[in-house]
DNA sequence: GTTAGCACTCAATCCATTAGAGTGCTAACA
DNA sequence: TGTTAGCACTCTAATGGATTGAGTGCTAAC
C-alpha cells in the first residue's frame, strides 16, 4: 500500500500529539484536532492502514495508537521543519563563561540539558590530525621540569618531569631549540620512534633527560587521544515514566555517570557523519543498548585542522525531535564562532 | 527514664533488623530474633518506653517500629565506640603529580560507590592559601604569549596573552625575572595593588601585557584553592524507595549531579574533624538540604603541608554503618598507602 | 516483672464493579 | 466508492467495599 498525502497528515498529526502528552492518540482527537474534518470512523480507518503498514501500533488492543520506530523515523526524515526561535537566550548563556575549553563543554552540556529537559551529552574535539606548535621545557624546582605542549588550534598541554639533577639555564636552552626544531608542525602521528631516536642522539648527555620528556610528551599525545565525555541533565529521564520501568531507567542513567557505551557513541556519531552533520538514532537504532527505549540526536562540530567533536540529546522517543535539532544545529554553529575566534 | 542494659539490647536488635529489611520492626520478630528470652508482650512493653524516650517511632498507628534520628545517633556512637579500632595518623608527602590524582580520586569513588551501594563523594586534598611556585612567559607566535604559571600542589595553569608585536627573546627573559623575582613564593594576598604597580613600573613598555599575566595568577591560585569534587554511584539511590517520593530522591540526584551544596558538605567535614575522622550525619544533621532524609558517613584524610580532603558516603538512613565506616577507614588508608608510594 | 490472651487498628491486598476511551464492523448515505 | 453514523465490543483505569494480617495496647493472671 501506498502512503498518500492524507495518511500522511494523520501520521504527523498522531505523532505530534503523541509528543506533546506521552498518551496514545484516538482517532476522535485526531478527527477534531486537524483541519481535515473528516469523521472519527475514516481516521479510524486510516489508522488501521498505518497500523497495518508498520507506522503505528497500539500498546494494547482497543487503546489509542502511538507511532512506532519506523513512524517515528518518517516522522524525522519527511517532517522536520526548523524553528530557530528561543536562541537568542540560550547563546547568551553560552557566552558568560568561556574562558577554559573544559568548562566551556560542561557548560554546554548544561545549557544543552536545561533547555531541552533531556540529557545531553558533549565530546571534546578529538585533535588526531592536529599539529605540534611549541613547546617549551622550563624548570619548576630542583627536581622537575615543566614541559609545555601547545597544539596549532591552542590547546595546551602540561607535563611535570621528574628530573635527577638541576640542569642549566643554556643547557634548557639547547633543548628546547633542538626540541621545537624537530618537533615543531608535526603531527601527533608523525612522532614515531626513529624521529626520537634521533633527537636522543643529538641530545647528548640529556638523552636520560630526554627519556622521561618523551615519556611525558607520549603521554599528553595520549591523554589528548581520550575523549572526553561530559554529560548532564541525566536526572531528567526521570520525568519520562514511559521509559518503561525503574530498571530500565536506572541502567540508563548508570550508563550516563560511568560513560558506559558513550565512547562508541561518539565513535558512531563521528564516523557515520550525515550532510547536516545532524543524526538521528531512533529506539533500536542507537548503538547503546542501554538507550533502546530512547532516541538519540547528535551533531557534530568541527574545529579547523580536523578535530571533531559530538554534541547531543538522548531523550524519549518522544522527544520534541524540531526543538532538538534546531538547538543542536544552532550550538554548533556557536562552538564554531566561538573556536574560530580563540584562535 | 533511663535507658537499661536490656532496652539497649532490644533497641540494637530492632535497628539493626531494620537496617537489613527496610520495614518497620515488631515485637514478635525482635522476641524470636535475640537471645533475651523475652515474650513479644514484654518487648512491646520496652518497646513503648522506648518510644517515649525518642529512639523509636511508628509510621503509623499499630504498626512496627523503626529508629527515629536519635535513635540511629545513639546506634552510630555505641557501635564506634565498641569497634574502636583507631585510626593511624595519617601523613603523606605531597602528591608529584596533580593530574594523576585526578583519575585516582575518580576510582576511589567508584570504589567506594560500587561496594557500599551507596552513593559516594569524594574531594581532592584543599590547600589553603596556595603560593606561586613558577611562572614562565613564553612567545608561542607572532601574536600570542603563553604565561605558565605553577602553584605550588602542581596545579598548572596556562594563559594565552594577545600581543600586538613580537617580543625579543631577550626582554622575554627579563621579564621572566622580573616576574619569578616578585612573585616566587607569593601567595594570592600578598599579591596586592602595591605589587602589582612595582611590577609595572618596572616591566616599562610591556605593562600592558603584565595585565593579562596578572589576570592568569589570579585565576590560577582561584583554581587551586577551589575544591574538585568527584561523586560516583548517584543512581544507588534509586534503590531505596524509603527515601520518601520520587521528586525527593530526583532532587538528591539532581544535587549529586550539580555538587549543589557540596562545597558545604566538604567545609563542614573538614571544619568539625572528630578524633577519628569519622563523621556521621544523620538525617536532619546533615548541612545539605537535599539530604535531609539520608544519613552521611565521611571520613577526612591528610596529606602533608596540610592539604586535607573528605571521601564519603552518601545513603539511606537505614545505611549499614559499621560496612560504610570501615570501608571507609579502609579506603583512607588506601589513600595513604599510594600517597607514601608517590613520594 | 513477665506473660498469655484478646480486642482493636490500619495499611495492604484483593475483588468486583463501573466508567470511559477507543476500536472494529456494518449498514446507510452522498 | 469513499465517508459516516451507530453500535457492540474490548480493555484499562479507577473506584470502593470487604478481607487479611501484622502488630499494638491493655488487662488479668502467673
Amino acid at each position: 500500500m501506498e502512503i498518500d498525502d492524507r495518511k500522511l497528515k494523520i501520521l504527523k498529526a498522531i505523532i505530534s500529539n503523541y509528543l506533546e502528552t506521552g498518551e496514545p492518540v484516538g482517532s476522535r482527537t485526531i478527527s477534531k484536532f486537524t483541519d481535515l474534518n473528516l469523521s472519527s470512523a475514516t481516521i479510524r480507518n486510516e489508522m488501521q492502514d498505518l497500523e497495518e503498514m508498520g507506522f503505528l501500533k497500539q500498546p494494547y488492543t482497543s487503546a489509542g495508537r502511538i507511532p512506532t520506530d519506523k513512524g517515528y523515523r518518517l516522522y524525522v526524515d519527511q517532517m522536520m521543519v526548523e524553528k530557530d526561535s528561543e536562541m537568542e537566550e540560550m547563546k547568551t548563556q553560552l557566552l558568560e563563561r568561556v574562558d577554559k575549553m573544559e568548562s566551556m563543554l560542561k557548560q554546554v552540556a548544561k545549557v544543552l540539558a536545561y533547555n531541552t529537559n533531556y540529557a545531553a551529552l558533549v565530546s571534546a574535539p578529538q585533535y588526531q590530525n592536529s599539529k605540534l606548535k611549541f613547546i617549551q621545557l622550563s624548570q619548576v624546582d630542583d627536581n622537575q621540569m615543566l614541559a609545555v605542549i601547545v597544539v596549532d588550534n591552542n590547546v595546551i598541554r602540561n607535563k611535570l618531569i621528574p628530573i635527577d639533577r638541576p640542569m642549566e639555564n643554556d643547557e634548557i636552552l639547547k633543548l628546547n631549540v633542538l626540541l621545537n626544531t624537530f618537533l615543531q608542525g608535526a603531527s601527533l602521528q608523525d612522532i614515531n620512534l626513529e624521529m626520537i631516536h634521533t633527537i636522543k642522539n643529538q641530545a647528548g648527555e640529556y638523552a636520560e633527560v630526554m627519556e622521561g620528556i618523551f615519556q611525558g610528551i607520549t603521554e599528553a599525545i595520549h591523554e589528548a587521544d581520550e575523549v572526553e565525555i561530559y554529560t548532564n541533565g541525566a536526572t531528567n529521564m526521570l520525568k519520562y515514566p514511559e521509559l518503561g520501568n525503574v530498571e530500565q531507567t536506572t541502567k540508563l542513567l548508570e550508563a550516563l555517570e560511568d560513560r558506559q557505551g558513550l565512547d562508541e557513541l561518539i565513535d558512531e556519531t563521528l564516523h557515520n557523519d550525515s550532510d547536516t552533520g545532524i543524526q538521528v538514532y531512533i529506539g533500536e537504532e542507537t548503538p547503546v543498548s542501554s538507550m533502546k527505549d530512547c532516541s538519540i540526536v547528535t551533531a557534530t562540530y568541527e574545529l579547523a585542522e580536523g578535530a571533531k567533536g559530538t554534541i547531543g540529546i538522548i531523550g524519549p522517543k518522544r522527544m520534541d525531535y524540531q526543538k532538538v535539532v534546531s538547538t543542536l544545529k544552532n550550538l554548533t554553529g556557536e562552538l564554531d564562532e566561538i573556536f574560530k575566534k580563540k584562535e
